[in-house]
DNA sequence: CGCGAGACCTGATAGC
DNA sequence: TGCTATCAGGTCTCGC
């Protein structure tokens, strides 16, 4: 989305935004984002984790978060308005970026440079980064009785896997995700490490896993759904020993696992 | 302090 | 058919 976007909106100028007053302006006004977008040129694109930044020549960023079903749409502005349409931006090339998200888990707001890096900090390194090693994950988890899956999805230790790419990377390192993180061995976090790095760069490349609503700028869904292993395939065969898929909870979220392959932890009856 | 459950929303779908 | 319950790509808050 990133590359798909600098591509599109840089050098381009906001002539007219509309932002409608939600939640995810985090007790912004419409108008407050309205006035720091509009007569602005979008210089570069960046993203942290699972956050977009659009750096604005007023030294303003627009911070975009997809929450679990925003999408950002470059159409016409004589397409069809969409159905929980939080933001359409007026490009000075007669296109619109729009923003939709219907269940409204996403963030969109105008923040400072200042804001940005305090931001930036809370987050743990991206996993296609010099800073996530096999001695740093391992040190995390060492310090940590939480679910190995729980820490995963914790964007302070690893920014941007969600609960698909966890899901794929516990499989591919034959995880269980109900394991307590300190009690993995060495070796197991460095297969778990070397699978998101994989997941994460084949997904990349792939344009993004679409499961249900995502889509990438031009309206087309992600390449990489064809190439999950596990996720959302409860019932099938697991593609390394043959076991049904089993869905099951953890960490409070639906989780694809096979039993067989990624051994639970002792002394849990229920999953 | 870390952990885990519940809350926040709307919509799709399964089951009765 | 139509109602209800459940579940969904995320993250924050609160109680323990």
């Amino acid at each position: 989305m990133r590359r798909d976007l600098e591509r599109e909106v840089v050098s381009r100028r906001i002539e007219r935004a509309h932002v409608a007053q939600t939640r995810m302006l985090g007790g912004q006004t419409a108008e407050e984002l309205r006035e720091r977008l509009e007569r602005r040129v979008v210089i570069s694109v960046a993203r942290r984790g699972k956050f977009l930044f659009l750096h604005l020549d007023s030294g303003d960023v627009l911070l975009v978060h997809r929450g679990m079903t925003g999408n950002l749409f470059l159409k016409d502005p004589a397409d069809p308005p969409d159905a929980h349409l939080h933001l359409a931006a007026r490009l000075d090339d007669a296109r619109e970026l729009r923003l939709c998200d219907h269940r409204g888990f996403g963030e969109l707001r105008a923040i400072s440079l200042t804001e940005l890096d305090a931001l930036s900090a809370r987050l743990g390194p991206e996993p296609l980064g010099p800073e996530f090693t096999v001695d740093y994950l391992a040190g995390q988890f060492a310090r940590r009785t939480a679910l190995v899956k729980a820490l995963l999805l914790n964007q302070a230790i690893v920014a941007g896997l969600g609960n698909i790419y966890v899901d794929e990377a516990l499989w591919a390192a034959q995880v269980h995700p109900e394991r307590r993180a300190n009690t993995l061995r060495g070796p197991e976090v460095e297969l778990l490490r070397k699978a998101i790095v994989r997941l994460i760069g084949e997904s990349v490349e792939r344009r993004g896993t679409t499961f249900s609503d995502y889509k990438d700028l031009y309206g087309n869904p992600g390449g990489n759904s064809a190439h999950l292993q596990v996720f959302h395939r409860a019932k099938q065969p697991c593609l390394r020993c043959g076991e049904p898929i089993q869905h099951v909870r953890a960490a409070g979220r639906g989780s694809s696992v096979c039993l067989a392959c990624q051994r639970p932890p002792a002394g849990n009856g229920a999953s």
